[in-house]
Formats: C-alpha cells, structure tokens, sequence
DNA sequence: CCCGGGGTGTTACTTGCGGTAACCGCAGTC
DNA sequence: GACTGCGGTTACCGCAAGTAACACCCCGGG
C-alpha cells in the first residue's frame, strides 16, 4: 500500500478538483452566479476553505470554471471554422454553432457573460464574473484574427486588419446572439442568415427607404 | 422665506440629487466601479442613509448614473446618425463617435461596461454593473435598429433583420472598441475604416491566401 | 409663545459574504 | 508509542450593503 497511497493521493488531487468543479456547476446552473462559495463546498460536501486550498480565492475557482466551458465552446467553433466549405457555409456554420451552445446552455453562457442576472433574495455578492467575461471574448476575437489571417488575403498592414474584423465579428455574434436569447424574435436560421447577409455586404447594397438618404 | 423656502426645498431636492450623482461620478472616475456607498456619501460630504433615500439601493444609484452618460452617448450618436451624408460617411462617423467618447472617458465606459476592471485591494464587491451594461447595449442596438428600419428597404421580413442587424453591429462596435481601448493596436481612423469595411462586404470580396480555401 | 410635523441628517446596528487562522484526527512511519 | 503530513473543520476577521432609531431645524397653527 506504500506507492499506491501515494497515487491513490496523487489521483485524488487532481480528481478531486474536478468533482469540486462539477459541483459547483450544479450550483452555479441551480443558483445562478450569485452562488456563494459556502453553497458550492456545501454541494461538494466539504467546507469553504478546500475550495479556498484549491482556487485560491473566488475568482480562481471562477476562472477554472469558466476556462472548461470556453475550451469546449472554442473547441467546437474551430471545428466549424475549419471544416472544409466555402467561405461563406463555414461563417454561417460558425454562427451557428454559437448560437446553438448558448442555446442549448443558456445558464451556462449567462453565468460566462453575465454577472448576477437573476435576483436572489440579494443578488449581491455575485460572481465577479464581468471581469472575466472580457476575456472569453478576447479569446475568441484573437483566434477569429487569427484564422482570418491564416486564411485571407487582406493586402498591407492585413495582421492588424485581421484582428479588427476578429474581434469585431466575435463582438456582433456575441450582441446579437445575447439579444436573441432573450427575446427569441426569430428561428436561429434566420438570426444566422442575418447576420451572415451583414457580412456579406447587404447593408452596403440595399436601396435606400422612399424619402430622404438612408442609414 | 415662507414660500421661497417650499421652492428651495423643493430645488434642491433636484438640485440634491444631481449633486450627488455628480459626487458619485466623481468617485467612481476614480476609484473605480468598486466604489463603495460610504466612500460616495463621504465624497459628497454626507453618509450613506441620504443615498439610500435619494436612490433605493446601490443599482439604483448606480442606474441614475448610467442613464445619464447613456442618454449622452446615445444623443452624440443619434447626431451623427442623422447627419446629413452618404451612408457609408454616416457609418464611419457614427463609429467614430462611439470611439472618441470612450476614448475621451475611458472610466466612464469601463464603469459602464465592465464591472471591477482595475483590483484595488479587495476587489470584490464591486458595482454591480454587468447586470446593467447589456441594458446599455440593448437600448444602443434597439436604437440603430430603429434608424435601420426607418431609413433602409429590406424587404420582408424587415423589422426582424433590421433589429438583428443593430443589435449585431453594435456588439461589432462595442467588441472592437473594448479590444481596441485595451491594446491600442492602431489608429482610431484605422479602427473605424477596418469596421466600415467590414460592414461594407469586404469580408465576401477578398481573395483566399495562396494555399487551401479561406475562412 | 409653545407645539407638533415634515424635511434633512446622523449614529449605531444587523446581516451576509469573502477570506483566513488555528485547531482536529487519522493515515502511515520510525 | 511519539512524529509527521494531509484532508477536514470550527470559529473568526474585515468589510460592504442596507436599515432602524434617534436628533435637528424650520415651519404653520393654537
């Protein structure tokens, strides 16, 4: 039993952070991300100040949280983003595979953007998840830039271009696709034909309204 | 005094009240969005039960402020919205606006974007901002979707688009603005001559880099 | 002239959370 | 059997939001 404690120890390091984690998803999804670390050790059925040993303070606990549901979401983006299509089927379906993660989790996307949507008893003390949430997008703008820079040709000066439009593409998926799951106004086929339609150039194209210059 | 004084109590209710928005203001511009109450009430020389009467509580106070800077904005982009131009001129300046104002207050914008940026000490307990910046966002596309719709023929189907396209392009601006604000890695007119490009097709139009089929 | 009422302001408190220090008990070891 | 390392707990601190209860001040009315 000597070496196999000490595996046994090793395994459970690193098996018992992922439990932690799984519980306080549970807790996060039920609660929303006002979730206080009391509740999640409780969920876990330990005591704050593991999770303490484990995170370091809230905010780790957050970021190991969040950087498995933004792995997996940019795993499958770069899986859209590199099957082999034209240019225009592969836009359309990435789009479309964002929208459908945060379609399918909306809980989870909420807590990865949203700090404290929903109004507990008090709805204070939330997730400090704001700060955080920056860098998903952040993340998902630099590795648009980077695909875009890869892949087109975009003349002088073309890095610096690439990252505009990544961070400006990933900025308008994420606006419209947060706007569309609150109101749900249309099918998400439609949303992505949409906003596919703006990248393609119909807001350049399309005739004025009768009466005076247009947008 | 007699009548004067019911009509300074009653200014100065008002005239109390923008005061000590103003103080709030000026807290936040510096310290940041993690302000807390006291740190507010002192500032304007008074203590946290007199906020609570003016506001409610701290997402009051704190929407008394938004709104303020919000309608601002929203009232330099609707200028140059309906400035009379070409549409594409219209776009780039409305781009522009956006970008000077947060690049003129960069404080302002983080208190209203994104909650507890900079870490003082504890950092925790912050404004609780995220909750209300997607409201920001949601009145800026709702507007741009309105001028979209008004002054634009999409077809059928056209308010649906019209709102998917303004909330879209105003996560494009507030996305490639934050990015932008945080690295500096070009010029403002270059910022918004790569947006506006985008927006204008350009993504459809460029050819695919020498090599495999482009994204 | 005193007196009650609405407005402004204060002190002092409660509650609840993040975070931590100090202690507990049980493996296995010498 | 005493020693040590580690998973775990209780009990605590600090701090911020929010509140209750009290103090002042100026007024119109008896």
């Amino acid at each position: 039993m000597g070496t196999t404690h000490r595996t046994d120890q090793q395994r459970s390091a690193d098996q018992r952070r992922r439990e932690l984690l799984e519980a306080a998803d549970r807790v996060v999804l039920r609660d929303g991300p006002q979730a206080s670390m009391n509740a999640i050790a409780a969920e876990a059925g330990i005591t704050k100040p593991i999770l303490y040993r484990h995170f370091g303070d809230k905010g780790g606990l957050y970021r190991a949280l969040a950087k498995r549901h933004t792995d997996a979401l940019l795993a499958a983006l770069r899986a859209a983003l590199d099957a082999p299509a034209e240019r225009r089927e592969r836009v359309e379906a990435t789009l479309d595979t964002y929208l459908a993660a945060i379609e399918a989790r909306p809980q989870v996307y909420r807590f990865l953007m949203h700090p404290a949507e929903d109004a507990g008893q008090h709805a204070e003390h939330a997730f400090d998840v704001g700060r955080h949430s920056a860098p998903l997008l952040r993340r998902m703008g630099e590795e648009l830039a980077q695909v875009i820079a890869e892949r087109i040709e975009l003349g002088p000066a073309s890095e610096a271009l690439a990252r505009v439009w990544g961070h400006g593409i990933v900025g308008m998926m994420h606006a419209a696709g947060d706007w569309w799951l609150g109101e749900r106004p249309c099918t998400r086929e439609e949303l992505v034909r949409g906003l596919a339609d703006l990248l393609w150039g119909r807001l350049a194209e399309v005739d004025d309204r009768a009466g005076g210059p247009g947008f």
